[in-house]
DNA sequence: TGCTTGCTTCGGCCTCGCTCGTAGTATCGG
DNA sequence: CCGATACTACGAGCGAGGCCGAAGCAAGCA
C-alpha cells in the first residue's frame, strides 16, 4: 500500500539475476522472444517465463506476439534510463577502474536504448563541443543557432527539440564505460536514426553491439572529423 | 562479476521493504540515525544495523559517528534521483489515480533531495515558464537574458548553471504527486537554498515536509505573484 | 490429423536471506 | 565505577521465492 513498499517491490524485481540479465538485454531498444531471454539470463524457459510475467506485471517490459513467438521489450524508454543508472551506480566503487562492458568492442560503441554510447559517442559529443555546434553543462545542453543550421544541412529532424522561442535543447547522458557525457534525448536519438537509416553503423550481433560502414567511415570523416575503424574504435586524434 | 549480476545486488538493496522504507525516509537529504531509521522502517535495531551495513558496503548510503549516534545519509544525489525514478515507475499503474504521497501537505510541498517539490514547485515553476524567465523542454530547459538578471536581482548566485557562451542550463524533474515539471539541478538547488536562507520556508517535523513562513507568503507573492498558505497550498491562480 | 516448436502452468524441492533474541562493545552521565 | 543508551555481532528459525521436471496449450506445417 504504501510507496517504500510497492517501490520495494519495483526494485526487487530489477534485483534477481535472471530478470536483471533480461533487462539488461533489452536495454538496447530491440524486442527479444522468451528462449532468447532465457539463453542469455542461463535459465530454463520455464523460469524464464515466470520472469517476464512478473516483468510485465510490474510494467516494467511488454509483450507482443507474433506467431507462435512473443516478443518482449521494455516498456518505455524510463526504464531503460532506470536500468542504466543502476548501471553506473553498481560500477561505483569508488577510484576509476575499469567499469562498462568488458568487450573492448562495446567500450568502443554501442546503443543504449535509442542513442549512441562508448567511446565513439564522446568522441562525437566533444566534437559538436569543439565546434559549437552544441554547448552542455552536467545537467543540460543547447543546439546553438549556427549548429542547427549545420545539423539540418546534414539531414537531420530536430523538431523534436524545440521551445517556444528559444535555442534547441539536448541531454547529457553519463557513458557507463568511458565516465564522461555523451548525448542523450531527442538530439541523442534524432542522431542515433540518422545514422541508422543512412548506414553510417548497422546492429551487429551481439546485444548491443553496433559496427561502422564503410559509409559511415567517410561520413564521421568527413562531416565530424573523426577517423575510426569499422568497431568504431578511435585510429587517432584527428585535428578538429 | 559480470554486469548484470553487479546490477542485480544493487537492486535488491533497494528491493527489500525495511531498506526501501529507510532509503525513502533519507531522500530529503537529512541524517538520521539508526534507531530512528528502524523506528521508520518498523523493524528492530539489530536487524536495521544489518540492513545499514549492507547500503554502506553497497555505497548507497554513508555514515558519520558523532558521540554514541551514528548518522546515516544518502551516499550521493544520484542515489535520490534513482529512489525518485523508481517511485514514479513503482506508482505508475497506467491511469491517473493518486500518486505521490497520501498527505496533503507533502503533496503541496515538500523537499526532493537539494531542490522543491510538490505542488507549489510545479506552480513555481509553470510562472517561471510564463515570466518567460526559463524555457523548458521535457528534457532540458535554459535561463532567459533577461531571466537569469531577474534572478540574479532576488539574489540568487547562478554561477553553477553556467556554460561558457550561452544561456544558462537547468534541469527538469517530472513531480511525483503532480506528474508535471518541477525544477531540479543547479537552478533547483540555488532556488531551494535561497528560500532556506531567506527563511522563505522552513523544515517540519515529518520527513519531507516544508513549511512556509509569513515571510515566504510576503516573498512568493511579491516577487512571484503565488498567493500560498503556510502549508504550501496554493490558494488561488493569481494573475501574472 | 498428427508432429514439431514455442511458451506457459503446475507442483515439489531447496536455498537464500530476513528476522529477532541474546549477548557484546562504545559513549555519556552521575 | 556503575548504569543507561546507542549500536553491533552472532546464531537459530523460518518463510518467500527461484528453480526445474512434467505436463498442457497454441501455432505452424505436412
Amino acid at each position: 500500500m504504501s510507496s517504500p513498499a510497492s517501490l520495494a517491490a519495483m526494485a526487487a524485481q530489477i534485483g534477481d539475476p535472471g530478470r536483471a540479465a533480461m533487462l539488461c538485454a533489452l536495454v538496447d531498444g530491440r524486442a527479444l522472444t522468451a528462449s532468447e531471454l532465457a539463453a542469455i539470463a542461463g535459465i530454463t524457459p520455464q523460469t524464464a517465463s515466470g520472469h517476464l510475467r512478473q516483468l510485465q506485471e510490474n510494467q516494467l517490459i511488454s509483450m507482443v506476439k507474433q506467431g507462435r513467438h512473443r516478443y518482449f521489450r521494455l516498456a518505455t524508454s524510463e526504464v531503460a534510463d532506470l536500468i542504466e543508472k543502476l548501471q553506473i551506480l553498481s560500477g561505483d566503487r569508488r577510484l576509476p577502474p575499469r567499469t562498462g562492458p568488458r568487450d573492448p568492442e562495446l567500450r568502443a560503441l554501442r546503443s543504449c536504448y535509442n542513442h549512441l554510447a562508448g567511446g565513439l559517442a564522446v568522441a562525437l559529443t566533444d566534437r559538436l563541443v569543439d565546434r559549437k555546434i552544441i554547448e552542455l553543462t552536467e545537467e543540460a545542453g543547447i543546439i546553438t543557432a549556427p549548429g542547427s543550421r549545420a545539423l539540418s544541412d546534414l539531414g537531420l529532424d530536430l523538431k523534436s527539440c524545440s521551445t517556444k522561442s528559444g535555442p534547441r535543447l539536448c541531454r547529457p547522458c553519463l557513458d557507463w564505460s568511458e565516465r564522461r557525457p555523451h548525448l542523450a534525448g531527442a538530439l541523442g536519438t534524432a542522431l542515433f536514426r540518422f545514422f541508422l537509416e543512412e548506414a553510417w553503423i548497422s546492429r551487429s550481433a551481439t546485444p548491443r553491439g553496433l559496427t561502422v560502414t564503410r559509409r559511415g567511415q567517410a561520413g564521421f570523416r568527413q562531416a565530424f572529423s573523426l577517423d575510426v575503424d569499422l568497431a568504431g574504435r578511435l585510429r587517432e586524434q584527428a585535428a578538429a
